[in-house]
RNA sequence: GGGCGUGUAGCUCAGUUGGUUAGAGCGCGUCGCUGAUAACGACGAGGUCCCAGAUUCGAGUUCUGGCACGCCCA
């Protein structure tokens, strides 16, 4: 075929991963091949992607380039296989690390400071600070190659997004779901705010509180007292209860001089008579249990009014409300007396008990909480001795008190972590309870638990591990913040009667009757034209906002000023992403549920559980459910200002099919630093992702994720592990392209002649091509690689389907290591044939180029760059020619993932070829073991095999072996009794279930027996006999190992299966041939050190003295030429060259034409 | 304190339903190969598979109890 130049150009050899994957990039935005990979899958089923959104408001870091990492390779290798994946990005616009930036941008940091200053232009700085790293995160999704749609991504302050969240709210909050109740949080009484727990966890440190034993009085047997121990003294004026552990054992102490009696658990007494430096003896035991119920007197008359109030329990029987022995296993024996004081107002655990004491009740408000102390951290009316006391400052003075009423037991110093104001040192927090908006979670904990059943977990122990305990002790959500910048809470509420209606969008809002507020977002926004228009449906624009009151004439409807936690508008994205139920119905339908989503552990309890939860309570089977008579029970008590509105909306009528709203969740494990620590900005223990990039290129980091471990274990990110994808992967693989290429180049392989439907370059376009020879007609060693490749695909076909990518790149890598160490190796002097046309040369190139182009799709997922730039140097010979309409497709991100053809799938081929390379190895270390060096040519080896069954097959194909150890003949056998031991081993997979008891004693009869006599037994008659116990056993042989040992005196090596013994009695002539080879050796070296190209002829000079040289240059003469391209082997130093002085020759090289 | 997870070579980690000689990569040492190769190959040193019990003919693998570390929660 006529052509202009070779279809191929030999590769740059010192490829440049980083400046390549650049290139790739440019090519990628050009010809916008992301869209155009999404268009061929337009009419295809659709495989469903969820973005878990991050905030933009702060650097992405090595973590995030994980979860992308995951996040792009399945939509990658699912859109490969033919389904369409739209990659919808996201960000997490809201809450409180928006407005700590932008706190700290002004300077300032309380709620009064952010109100002192305005929430008007406060919030008009959170929108902008959200997006201050935009161009960070922009520039690392682009550079690491995960494809995602940024300019299409859902932003959860849009008001679309906002309005979703509004409409589920309102759902929730129509079907009696979303209620209001105390929370218990850290407060910081001076600012009148409460923390969020991170800002807790700043602010711990040690301090010493008073500890006191505190006496509780029985009110039934007033001499005998419950020890009850507190670290608080200040919440003991607001005690309800007193805990024990109903499993626990109390003893009844008494103290002998003063007759009192003491109620502790018996495993404290000991301690607490140390203590109290009493001896105390026992009266009686009893169970925790056995305590419940008993009455007590407070240790402060504050809510002593209470004392006899009595309600009815669930049951019909009556109790008295307070001040009784309740059980809680939060009890423990660590410290105190394992009697435990309880004020629900200052203790989350606390509070749970009193929800738990409220719900024995039958009317769920029938207990109150009881709390002297008002939000400034004051005593209250409540407590008159102490009114306006500081708690922390009435600890004393209430210890006295107790000191001088008796009820003070002992009293010392405790040393424990506390945690103070972050902001204000000196402050101590409380807990303190805060009204708050809740939803009714728990009324749907087993329907989440069934949802989460059906989960694809990975690694599955999350499903019933760590997410599904979480489940299980699912608490009601607390749903308001008293913050800022954040979804509005959209309840309205009548100012005269109390009464609450939701609402589900802004429209909808408008239409209300006598609508007024609007105003104030039209001024400020004809006064600044430049504010985005989501502000309106948020503070303080939305607040202005009232209407007529349905519920009096003449009455106002405002909103509560709450804003909403925004785990919550993460959990509403599946819709709320496409302002569903507003808009994009079609879009929502389609893309709901998902099939694949991906974040790290951290999210367990926030984003995974807020999407289910939201799932299953709007589209799960429950999700009609009301509260239904609880809710009115609630409404009424709870919540006096509720309606019940209309009945319960169908919350979607989508009813999914399975788990939702994800299908399979990979949980990532957490990455730490260079020095297996966790990642700290401050002790600079990683490299910026920018810097990997720039250094070893985003495929490197990509291999190392995906090839390195399992995803969701811990991942050290170390530069080092990062650097080595290079040589362990990338560059492997790309040698094996360079060398396809220069070889290519050199014989000018050209694929596109005579070559049909070349559109995804598969094999079957190939057939009418020139010099193309069905696999089948091919050598061994090709169809030996080909059925590797086939092999390969259908395995990590099956593991991508799986999401296991780790187990799919293992595969991988061992593919390309047979490419490169065996196929390549092995075909090279096939690839140096002098002869441009002999079939057998075609067939390597055929089989060499069509193995990379499946790999280049195989990797496409995995390493996109290395896999593109692969792609189209391999199919640039066709983009050349003359157009055709069967071009190639110019990204391999549009073509379709490979698929095996079993038929090409050769396990027998497989199974002999691993024998003869581990022949090969065994060859190479008996040469070592024997000082002989693989240049030296061997007469003969001999290969003892543990059974002939592979031997006829061996036989052909034993030039590979005579080639690679470089002997003359190769002789098999399974009787080398003269070269090993036998031993005989049973098969303990397979004999076990048989003979189960005596195994040990076959172990010992066979190795006893004459291993040679009896593999010549199991040759001859395929089975042999023998004495157990007296019992005759009979074995076949595949219920016994043979293993071979190689006995000393020998060259010889042993394999799996194998031992090779090298003949290494040397002749003359052999010991010529290797001088050749040294020579030949020598001389490539000279070739390289003076820049010769590959094809260009050279002249040679070996001068020496010694006759066996000279006579080995005679000798082998055309094989030293013919090897190194040498015109002329003359005795002589040739001129203008290199040269290499050797032992016995010194060696001249010289270009011809020079 | 509770839950979950992890403990295997100097380092990073594999190890399938229990099967008797526990592997890989990196690093180190020795030797070798090379006109694709910043590669590669062979060999070597290096292991109480965290500890202790139990089940079993047989345990890195199953069970129980500890210990250490990590994460989440309190």
């Amino acid at each position: 075929m006529p052509s202009p130049g070779p279809a191929f150009r030999a590769a740059d050899s010192h490829p440049n991963f980083p400046q390549m994957e650049e290139g790739v990039l440019a090519f990628w935005d050009e010809a916008d091949v992301y869209h155009r990979s999404l268009e061929r899958r337009a009419d295809a089923p659709s495989f469903v992607f969820y973005e878990g959104p991050p905030t933009a408001n702060g650097m992405p870091h090595p973590g995030h380039c994980l979860t992308r990492s995951i996040k792009d390779i399945f939509p990658r290798y699912k859109t490969m296989r033919g389904f369409r994946c739209v990659r919808k990005a996201g960000w997490d616009t809201h809450g409180l690390p928006v407005e700590v930036e932008v706190g700290k941008e002004l300077g300032i940091h309380s709620k009064e400071e952010i109100e002192g200053y305005g929430i008007e232009p406060f919030i008009q700085k959170c929108e902008r600070s959200v997006w201050r790293y935009m161009q960070a995160w922009r520039t690392l999704t682009r550079r690491l190659g995960f494809w995602v749609d940024l300019d299409d991504a859902y932003v959860t302050y849009h008001q679309s997004y906002v309005e979703s969240v509004w409409w589920c709210l309102k759902n929730l909050f129509d079907r009696g779901l979303l209620y209001q109740g105390h929370k218990i949080v850290w407060w910081w009484a001076q600012g009148g705010t409460a923390l969020s727990a991170g800002e807790v966890g700043e602010g711990y440190r040690e301090v010493a509180d008073p500890s006191v034993y505190v006496l509780f009085p029985l009110v039934d047997q007033p001499e005998r007292s419950l020890v009850v121990w507190t670290t608080t003294p200040w919440t003991l004026p607001s005690n309800q209860f007193a805990a024990v552990h109903p499993e626990l054992e109390y003893s009844v102490v008494a103290d002998r001089q003063s007759g009192r009696q003491f109620v502790v658990a018996s495993a404290l007494v000991e301690t607490l008579s140390q203590k109290i430096k009493l001896e105390l003896e026992t009266i009686e035991t009893m169970s925790g249990q056995q305590l419940v119920g008993l009455r007590y007197q407070p240790p402060f008359d504050t809510f002593g009014k209470h004392a006899e109030e009595i309600g009815t329990l669930q049951d019909g029987t009556a109790q008295h409300r307070y001040f009784r022995v309740v059980a809680a296993d939060l009890v423990t024996l660590d410290s105190g007396t394992g009697l435990v004081h309880m004020a629900p107002a200052f203790g989350e655990a606390d509070h749970e008990v009193l929800v738990a004491e409220r719900a024995r009740f039958d009317d769920t408000q029938s207990l109150e909480l009881f709390c002297a102390v008002g939000p400034d951290g004051k005593f209250t009316d409540a407590v008159p001795n102490h009114r306006g006391i500081w708690v922390k400052d009435a600890d004393r003075p209430l210890i006295r008190e107790m000191k001088e009423s008796g009820r003070l037991l002992h009293q010392e110093q405790y040393v424990h972590p506390y945690p103070f104001c972050w902001r204000a040192d000196q402050d101590p927090l409380i807990q303190y309870p805060r009204r708050s908006w809740f939803v009714r979670t728990t009324q749907f904990r087993d329907a989440m638990l069934a949802n989460n059943a059906q989960i694809g977990w990975q690694p599955e122990h999350i499903r019933d591990g760590r997410f599904g305990n979480f489940l299980a002790a699912n608490v009601d959500w607390a749903l308001s913040r008293e913050r800022f910048w954040g979804t509005p809470l959209p309840i309205w509420v009548c100012q005269q009667t109390g009464r609450a209606e939701a609402i589900g969008s802004y429209d909808e809002l408008l239409a209300k009757p006598g609508i007024r507020g609007t105003e104030v977002w039209l001024a400020a926004k004809s006064a600044k034209p430049e504010l985005v228009d989501d502000l309106r449906v948020h503070k303080p624009y939305i607040d202005a906002v009232t209407y007529d009151s349905p519920f009096a004439p003449g009455a106002e409807m405002r909103r509560v000023s709450e804003v909403i936690d925004c785990w919550f508008d993460s959990g509403a994205m599946p819709f709320a992403q496409f302002g569903w139920p507003h808009h994009n119905d079609a879009a929502f339908r389609d893309q709901f549920p998902a099939d694949f989503i991906s974040e790290a552990l951290d999210q367990t309890r926030g984003w995974f559980y807020s999407l289910l939860a939201i799932s299953t309570m709007m589209f799960g089977d429950s999700a009609t459910e009301s509260a239904g008579d609880e809710a009115e029970r609630t409404a009424k008590t709870t919540d006096p200002s509720r309606d019940i509105a209309s009945p319960a909306p169908a919350a979607s009528g989508l009813t999914p099919v399975g788990p939702h709203p994800f299908r399979n969740c990979i949980v990532l494990g957490l990455m730490l630093g260079e020095d297996g620590q966790k990642m700290s900005k401050s002790k600079r223990n990683y490299r910026e992702p920018t810097e990997i990039f720039d250094k070893y290129g985003a495929d490197a980091l990509r291999w190392f994720f995906f090839s390195g471990q399992p995803p969701w274990t811990a991942i050290r990110y170390r530069e080092q592990s990062i650097r080595e994808s290079i040589p362990e992967f990338l560059l492997r693989l790309y040698n094996v392209f360079s060398f396809f290429t220069i070889y290519a180049e050199i014989d000018g392989f050209d694929p596109t002649d005579g070559a049909a439907d070349c559109e995804q370059l598969s094999g079957d376009g190939f057939a009418t091509a020139t010099g193309y020879r069905p696999v089948s007609q091919r050598s061994e060693i090709d169809r030996w690689i080909i059925s590797e490749l086939n092999e390969t695909i259908q395995i990590v076909t099956e593991r991508m389907d799986r999401l296991d990518n780790y187990a799919a790149a293992a595969a991988i890598t061992s593919l390309v290591d047979g490419l490169s160490n065996w196929y390549v190796r092995r075909s090279r002097d096939r690839f140096w044939a002098e002869d441009k046309q002999a079939p057998d040369k075609l067939d390597a190139f055929w089989t060499l180029y069509e193995v990379l182009i499946e790999i280049s799709k195989l990797i496409a997922p995995f390493t996109p760059f290395l896999a593109e730039t692969l792609w189209r140097r391999l199919s640039e010979p066709f983009v050349n020619r003359t157009k055709s309409d069967s071009d190639p497709l110019d990204s391999v991100h549009l073509c379709d993932f490979p698929t095996a053809d079993p038929k090409k799938i050769d396990r027998g081929l497989g199974t002999s070829m691993r024998l003869l390379r581990a022949i090969a190895s065994s060859g190479r270390a008996a040469r070592a073991d024997a000082n002989l060096k693989v240049r030296q040519p061997l007469a003969r080896v001999e290969v003892v095999l543990a059974d002939d069954s592979q031997i006829a097959w061996l036989k052909n194909h034993d030039s590979l072996v005579r080639d690679e150890l470089n002997v003359k003949q190769v002789e098999y056998t399974t009787a080398g009794d003269q070269y090993v031991d036998y031993q005989i081993v049973p098969n303990f997979k397979r004999l076990g279930p048989r003979v189960g008891k005596r195994m040990p004693a076959v172990k010992a009869a066979l190795a006893a027996a004459d291993g040679g006599a009896m593999v010549t037994a199991f040759q001859t008659d395929g089975m042999v006999r023998i004495d157990v116990a007296g019992e005759p056993l009979e074995l076949t042989a595949e219920d016994i190992d043979i293993r071979l040992t190689a006995r000393d005196g020998w060259a010889a090596s042993q394999g799996p299966g194998c031992v090779v013994v090298l003949a290494t009695e040397l002749t003359d002539e052999l010991i010529r041939e290797g001088i050749a080879k040294d020579l030949v050796r020598t001389i490539q070296n000279l070739r390289k050190e003076i820049d010769c190209q590959y094809t260009d002829r050279i002249r040679v000079g070996v001068v020496s003295d010694s006759p066996q040289v000279r006579l080995a240059v005679l000798e082998n003469r055309d094989l030293i030429a013919g090897e190194t391209l040498a015109d002329e082997i003359g005795d002589r130093p040739v001129a203008g060259g290199g040269q290499t002085d050797t032992d016995d020759a010194v060696v001249t090289v010289a270009r011809v034409g020079n």
